[in-house]
DNA sequence: TGCAAGCATTTTGTATACAGTATAAAAAAT
DNA sequence: ATTTTTTATACTGTATACAAAATGCTTGCA
């Protein structure tokens, strides 16, 4: 996955002035490397390794690793570091509860807040899914996805809500980029997601919230069985 | 903790428990700061001047600064350093409806999950909080009423629900515990808590999410003028 | 052979020092 | 007088060095 694919809001990646400060540029390569399986979970990080395998003292990789702590990545134990943080079955469940949830807020307040280009949008991505679902690329269909669920979050124009949904996001986006799914799955999701742009292009909150729920309960049905 | 009465001999811990690193103090600390208005919105951090006054070096201090920026309590500015993050109304009222959101989720799942004995324990504290607004007693109250709100948040049983509704409490705590109500509103309010903590009781999942929807709807209505 | 204690190594935690950059102030030129 | 340039200062960014703590290993003893 590479690195400057849209950035989860909060975090302002300047196109005239690349030099961001190196803590950041850290904690967007660690952030990589965790979601990616780069560092798997329970992994212990040893600060020396890292940062010479980085390039880094070790003064902005600790930065970074307090940053990517409260993030809830990592896992720091007193005295003895940092660790990859690893989650149970019950903490990806209850993960996407709270991002199912957060999500139909999103919809409900999308259908009133969003303008007719941003709903537009969607729709092209969508369609771009569509196309990938049907070449059987998963790939492509998985990052698409995404884009749609965040888009959607972003055009309740919500800061707050954007921020929290893309905390929770990262988090299991590792175990949701693992989830293979079969064929008949798949194109209920592909189904799903249609009736999903259809409400939110009629501006049907209710419908929509409707369809987000029952979308989002059976991606973790999808998922539960890998985690 | 328990694990500290069965140390081998010869290991005496030391009586200070909370062998927490500095950074972490540091964090509890600055977060008490910013949230009791000690660092004021806007205020520049130098660190050598702050890190004198709480008699620590830089290192931990932007150790410390670093996670609170991931909380979003404070903001980075590259090469200018950090500064207390500012709200705008706006800024404030999407915190609330995410949080209202939240606390409307943990209502549903408590009424499922939650053991009689906590349910017993958020009444205890309800009835403690009407033993204060009869007396008048505003803190006492106010920190209640907080008790109360992350208590049934605690009974949801999900523990990134519980996070990020932290995370976006401490936020808005600042505001809230500014904002000083007139004694019909405040009358209003706890008669809004006797309902939500009835249907709590009787585990009614709709009832109390449409108490705790309304009940933080007015608390919006509540604080915005301060805002 | 098993266990324990002490020593050594490794790793984290903190402080300090140095380098780079932005801001502000002062001086010079238009 | 105003604007621009230069220079100085102060603060942040990063590296390195030192101290404390924990883990692992070896050695001694029963």
């Amino acid at each position: 996955m590479a690195s400057d694919v849209i950035e989860p809001a909060g975090r302002r990646t300047v196109a005239t002035i690349s030099r961001q400060s190196l803590h950041g540029e850290i904690v967007t390569r660690l952030r990589d490397m965790i979601i990616e399986g780069d560092l798997q979970p329970g992994e212990r990080i040893y600060e020396n390794q890292l940062g010479e395998e980085l390039g880094v003292s070790r003064t902005p990789l600790r930065e970074a690793l307090k940053f990517l702590a409260s993030e809830g990545l990592v896992e720091l134990v007193p005295s003895r570091g940092a660790v990859v943080k690893r989650f149970s079955a019950k903490d990806v469940e209850d993960m996407l509860i709270v991002i199912r949830s957060m999500e139909m807020l999103a919809g409900r307040l999308a259908c009133v807040q969003a303008s007719d280009e941003g709903i537009a949008q969607i729709r092209v991505l969508h369609d771009a899914m569509v196309r990938h679902y049907k070449a059987g690329e998963r790939l492509e269909y998985y990052k698409l996805n995404q884009q749609i669920h965040t888009g959607i979050v972003a055009l309740a124009d919500n800061a707050p809500l954007a921020e929290v949904h893309g905390l929770l996001q990262s988090r299991v986006k590792r175990i949701r980029f693992i989830g293979h799914e079969g064929a008949e799955r798949w194109a209920g999701a592909v189904a799903e997601h249609e009736r999903i742009i259809a409400a939110l292009e009629a501006r049907d909150a209710e419908t929509l919230a409707q369809e987000l729920d029952t979308h989002l309960a059976n991606g973790w049905e999808r998922v539960k069985s890998v985690v």
